[in-house]
DNA sequence: CAGCATCCACCTTGATACTG
DNA sequence: CAGTATCAAGGTGGATGCTG
């Protein structure tokens, strides 16, 4: 589906990534796309980094996650609850009071975004002035 | 910015998660946006990936990540060199013959991104379960 | 408090045609 | 080969009003 497999096939084991044993390029990219049309929208990340924090409520974490809507909040919390990443939890009181976690899952899953957010930080300045020389260059 | 104080100081050092010594939660929320925001979109990870492989030329690319149009092949490229991540040597022959290939940051993101996909891996039956539940709850 | 329903603006992507 | 330009379509997210 994703690569081509005549174009991609030589010099398989070029990485020097650490870890990756098994599993084709193929599988690896589509697994990634399916984490990032996860996670790669607008608020997940937040919502997901407050909840590592402590569990919150519907509006704490609308307080907590500044700028969300209650729309986008809900179905955010609706599509990380489907996959499992955070738990909801009803308690019957009035007024009524929802207390949304992450799993065990959801909390290995924030695991892996701090070691995005390592990569980040180790680069920031790197990316910082290459994208500073391309609008330099470009601008001319 | 992203994230109001109030609601998440409290057990700041909860988090069992390796690393992260320093930079507050928003800080990490913030760089993690960062990074989603360029490779999020739909075909960054692919091109990403076909490039890890090896260094490829444009149509090899073109033909690498199957679907993609030559407009958002050269878009991705563009963000994706505009930031560092990947390098574009034109080589002046008639015709001509332009290589892309991953820089050495663009290769550390390779690595993360093979992180992500060992979460995706080891999680896939979970979520897989968990979405076929809440479907099935909420259908009813 | 914790949502759902509706409508709408914008941005991203895709399709297509053309160029050095 | 390696692009650029233009136009159209669809999805994502924002604003608003209403409910148990």
């Amino acid at each position: 589906m994703i690569i081509d497999s005549d174009a991609v096939r030589q010099q398989e084991g070029s990485s020097k990534c650490a870890g990756s044993p098994e599993g084709t390029a193929q599988d690896r990219t589509a697994l990634v796309r399916g984490i990032l049309s996860r996670i790669g929208d607008k608020w997940s990340v937040m919502v997901i980094c407050s909840l590592g924090v402590r569990p919150l409520r519907f509006n704490e974490l609308r307080r907590a996650v500044s700028g969300i809507t209650q729309r986008m909040l809900t179905s955010t919390l609706r599509a990380l609850e489907r996959d499992g990443i955070v738990s909801r939890t009803v308690h019957p009181t009035t007024p009524p009071a929802v207390e949304y976690a992450l799993t065990d899952v959801g909390h290995d899953l924030q695991c892996v975004l701090y070691s995005l957010a390592t990569w980040a930080d180790d680069h920031a300045d790197t990316i910082h002035t290459a994208r500073a020389r391309y609008d330099e260059r470009t601008r001319a």
